[in-house]
Order: structure tokens, then sequence, then C-alpha cells
DNA sequence: TTGAAAGCGATACCAT
DNA sequence: ATGGTATCGCTTTCAA
């Protein structure tokens, strides 16, 4: 009920000492006699006081918060992401504030309406167009995480190109496979067209034929079933897909599956980001890993230092993991024990690129 | 480059103008002749100036954002909620801040930090202690989602209890099944709470004897996969596993079916919510649809409506339906078309409880 | 050590 | 129709 927050001008009249006084106190700034901050603090506690966010954020020029920005966040990717950002920006007692476009029309528009309550902005690759991605870097400190973002713009990403290409390879040349489609949308974000991309190069490299288009759908389950769909109406079925992640990985294993399909015998698949269903499932995922989590918290460092006027790096490359398991073709690794969670990676390529930073002259 | 942001002090002394004129110009208050206007607006639109967020939320003593408190947010159940209440906010031009506590240890006092950034709070049943949402309940409009909170505060949810019972009379009594067991936590959230409490209170209806202690597993896929794991290490087999939602649940039936079991013939699976992948597995997932979406919807009108002073409604209530699908053991819709969505839900209990309002004298 | 007062950026009342 | 100015709640010089 007692919903009329008191002011630093009342607890200074009830504490009977200035407005800079109770300031001090409650800053643990400047020098206060003992006995005046005892006094304070106990008008403080008495009357529960706080001090007004907006009050302090306007006098300090800054929010004391960050943005994080992204398209959706169905799934473990995006949790995981947003914890290892979180985890970072605790520390030094900046909020973090989320911001999910669902890929809406005017989501340009959202992201510089919170440019304006924050202190900085991270926004994953693809989620804002190139141009308003400039208009905010001219407004306020930005990081981009999974893509690149204009000249100046600070990214934290991982070498897709190079992992999904090690990853191709591994079925074209190790397994043998011909007809390997796609899954995913390249227009979709930076990441999904460097596998894409990858994906192609491996094919290039070993002198086969260029695969053909991608099977366009989205990265979450209910698309890789739909995906599933398609390729079992092929006329000629692929003998592996390999999937832009792991989600849709899981949703065409789970479409094909259960038309009857077995897999890897009669079709391989594999997926990206190795999300912990993807050692759970059967067949075991063959996948890559990408430390989603340590990406994040790399992004919010970079974005804490840059927002703090220290900062030299203008980006940073991490390194990935190929994480073979069933689906591939590959013998499966014996079951893990039941209780723990020994999934037995059994990695044949590992660091498709050591973590790299390059940092301005 | 330009970070140096203009004032209104700036834009005036450029256009010729007071302050006062340039605070009526851009926010279309108050009279101003054309010509004036269009001096103003050229200064505005010129130089790039934006009414800086700070100056103009303490003085008006209102941030213009609310809040969205929940523990974590895999999967789209969580998508469809801040879709649906987003959808709301942008209506009123309000921002939404989202905070995921991640059952942190100090996630409370994260909570009490942003309701100080915001001018209302959704927080979904469970996420925090009753102790403080009564504490923010004093600080400014709360509304609880899906849970329900101290006297005073609204509250926006399903009949849970309801819905599990009739879900679970229909395996007890349609399908002839005993031997169930509920796959969940209820300590985990008021959801998981009442959904055990209409599991047993099936058994107890039908005279049957109460169901053995749930399998206390999370909410997740893998969660899921570890409690088919505990399944299937039971001396005697249950013929049926009521889930506390899909994602679970398919997880379930992930475990279950990669160790050779066939469902429902083995064994029989529910799940909780109709998820888009739940009409997609094979077989298809007998559940309980909730209005996700519109749930959070209503919430977020509720809650700009309490915060705005005008709200007299207590709480809402909305129904349920049962979606009876292939998992049950009941015999499976026709395949959907290939192309179309259509799911065929052939539902058979519809609307467990209308849609009811309570409202305040 | 403490207090008075000048901002921070914008709004809105009250004159004119 | 326009301008001067108090105000929002807090921080931070600058004096005392």
């Amino acid at each position: 009920m007692s919903s009329s927050r008191l002011t630093v001008r009342e607890i200074a009249r009830l504490a009977g000492v200035s407005v800079a006084t109770v300031s001090r106190v409650s800053n643990g700034t400047g020098q206060v006699s003992e006995e005046t901050r005892r006094r304070v603090l106990r008008a403080i506690e008495e009357h529960g006081y706080r001090p007004h966010h907006l009050g302090r954020a306007l006098a300090a020029r800054r929010h004391g918060a960050v943005g994080l920005v992204f398209p959706g966040l169905s799934g473990p990717y995006f949790s995981e992401l947003i914890q290892g950002f979180e985890s970072e920006a605790v520390k030094t007692r900046t909020s973090v504030h989320i911001l999910c476009t669902h890929l809406r029309a005017d989501s340009d528009a959202e992201v510089i309406e919170m440019a304006q309550r924050v202190d900085g902005l991270a926004v994953l690759g693809g989620t804002v167009s190139p141009d308003t991605i400039e208009e905010l870097a001219a407004m306020l400190p930005v990081v981009v995480l999974a893509g690149d973002g204009p000249a100046g713009v600070p990214a934290v990403r991982v070498d897709n190109a190079a992992a999904a290409a090690a990853l191709t390879r591994h079925l074209l040349a190790d397994h043998g496979l011909r007809r390997l489609e796609f899954v995913g949308d390249p227009n979709g974000s930076p990441d999904v067209t460097e596998r894409w991309a990858g994906f192609r190069q491996a094919h290039h490299d070993l002198e086969l034929p260029p695969p053909r288009a991608p099977i366009r759908v989205g990265l979450q389950q209910p698309d890789g079933v739909h995906a599933a769909e398609q390729v079992l109406r092929r006329a000629i079925r692929p003998q592996g897909v390999v999937c832009a992640n792991d989600e849709s990985a899981l949703g065409v294993l789970v479409g094909v599956t259960g038309r009857g399909l077995r897999v890897p015998e009669d079709l391989v698949i594999t997926g990206f980001d190795d999300i912990p269903m993807a050692a759970l499932v059967t067949p075991p995922l063959t996948t890559v890993r990408q430390p989603v989590r340590e990406l994040a918290a790399q992004t919010a460092r970079l974005l804490l230092q840059v927002a703090a006027g220290s900062a030299e790096q203008t980006g940073l490359l991490h390194a990935t993991e190929l994480v073979v398991r069933g689906s591939c073709g590959c013998p499966r690794s014996p079951e893990p024990t039941p209780t723990g969670r020994r999934h037995t990676p059994r990695s044949r390529h590992s660091g498709t690129n050591q973590a790299a930073s390059t940092t301005t002259p």
C-alpha cells in the first residue's frame, strides 16, 4: 500500500541531514562521520527507502543496463546464450534487457526504442538490418554476436564455414556419401549463410558437383519435420542431410523415422550446436559443438568494455569442435551409463581454428 | 560518431523558440502555429534529435515499460507466452523487459531491481517467492501468470487440475489403463502442482488406489529422456505415463522408443500444452491445449489496466481443451496432408471449464 | 564532515 | 500561440 515512495529529501529531513549526505551514505561515496551514517542508515531502513532509478540514472547519465536483441527464443541455444551473457553482466551490476523481435516487420524501430533505455546493445547477427546496425552504432556501443557488423562494430563469432566444411568432408570423404542435402535457410541468419557456404565448399574441395539448392526451412523442430516431408517426396532420396542446427536435425530425425526410414542406414543426418538432446536421441546426433555460453559471455564482456570506454578488440573468433556420434553412420559409441551424462564425443576433428582475437593497432 | 546527443534546449536555440514549444511539437500536445511547428520540425530532423528517455520518464514519472519475469525460456511455450504478452504491450506503446531468473539463488533481488525500472510486473507462477511477490505488489502493479499470488494480486490461469483429471480419466476409464505414472516435479511450479493434483484426483474419483510418487524431473526434453530411463528400470513397467508438459513427454517418447518400446502398444504417453511438435511426432501426442498466447495477452491487458489505474478484475480463469491423438492408444487420425498443418485434433472432451472472470464488488 | 545549490533532460503550468 | 520557470529524484561540485 505504501506506494508513495520517499525521496532523498524526505529521508534527509527525517535524519536531520542534507540530501547530499543521504546520497553519500546510500552510495558509500565521500566521507561521512560514523554517527551521521548510522542515523541516515536507520532512517533508510526504517522507511524502506530505495533511491529512485530514474533520478539516479538521469544524474549519472547512464542506465546501468545493456540490451540483448535476437529474433526469437525457442530452444536451448538461446537459453544458453542468455545465461552466458547475463553471467558476465551481473558481475558489473548491469542489468540485461532482452528484446526478441520475432522477425516482426517494425522490429528495427523497437530496437531503436530500446537503444534509448540502455548503455549498450548486443545484437544477434541477422536480427536487424545493416543500416539499422550502423544507425545504432552511432548512438551507443554495439557488438554483434554470431554475425558480422559494419566496419567498426566489433563481432564475436565462430568460423561456421570451416566447421560446416569439416563436417561435410567427413560425410563425403570418410563415409563416401554423395547426394547430400542442406536443410536450412541461408537467408535466415549469418550463421546459416556460412554453414551453407562451408557445405558447398567441401563439395568443391573434393571436386564433386555442387549440391542442389537448400531446403529452406526455419531452425526449430517442426521446421525439421517439414523438411523431412520434402526429403521423402524426392524422386531420388538423398543419402544424407546436413541440417543448419540441431533442433531442425531432430525434427528431420523424428520426421523420417516416423515414416519408417532407418537412420543412419537409409539416411544420414547431422546437426550443428550440440544441444543436450543431440546426445540423447537414437541414434545420437553427429554435430558441431560451439561454445555458445562462452561466446555470449565474451560478447557481454566486450560490450561492457566498450561501454566503459576501455576496449581495443574489434572482434573475436571462437573455436568449434566436430562431435562424431552415430547419426552419420560411424559405429555407435557404447551406450552411456544411465546415471551419468557421459556422451563420449569421440571427436575426430577438433578445433577447426584456434580462438583468435584480432586487435586494433 | 555524433554520439553527443542534443537536448531540448539546443533544438530550441537552433529553431529560435523556447523549450516549451519544442516539447509541444515533439509530443504533439498544445497549440503551435503551423509556421513555428515547421521550423521546429526542421531543426529536429536536421539534427536527428530524439528526446532523451530518462528525462522524459523522470518528468512523467513513468517508465513506459513493463516487466515479464519467468524461470527460463527454452521451448515453444515461452516463445508463445512472450509473443502474446508483447502483442498487447505494443498497442499501448509500452515496451517489455524480460527477466529470466534461471532459478538463480539471488533471483528475487534481480526482480526487485527490475521493479524499479518498470511500471508493472507480470510474474510467472513459482518464479519468485510469495513473500517477494507481496513486497513487489506493495511497490508497483503486479499480475501473476499461471499461478496464484497473495490476496489482492490478480492472477491469470487455467484450471490445470481439472484438465489433468479429465486427461487421466480418459486413460483410466476409456482405455482401462492401470499403473499410470506422473512425470514432473510438483514442487517445480504451480502448473505442475495442480496437474499432479488432478492426476491423483482422477484416481480417487474412480476409486482406484492412489498412484505412486511422481518421477521428479524438469520440463525440458532431456528431462523426459531421463524420466524414460527411470521408467525402464522399474521392475513392473507402468502402462502409461502422464507428463507434466509436452516437451518432457517428447523426451520420454524419444527415450522409450530408442530402447525399442512401442508407443502406445507397450506404453501410453500424454503431454500438456499442445506445442506444435505434439502433432508431428509418431505417434502424435495426446495432450491438453491451453491458450498460452491468449493467456499472456490477457495478463498484459490486465497489468496495463492496473497500471493505468483502471481495472476491477481480480483474476481470470481460462478454458482448456483435451486433445486426443494417438499416443494414448486411441485410433490414429488420418495422416495430415503433407502440405497443410491440419492436425485434426478430434477432441473428445472440450472446455473443462468455461472462461470465467471474477470481479471485485 | 557537512550543506547549499547547480545541474541531468524533459514536461507542463502559468503568464503573456 | 509562445515563453519563462518550477519540477521530477538524484548526484556532485564547491564552500563553509
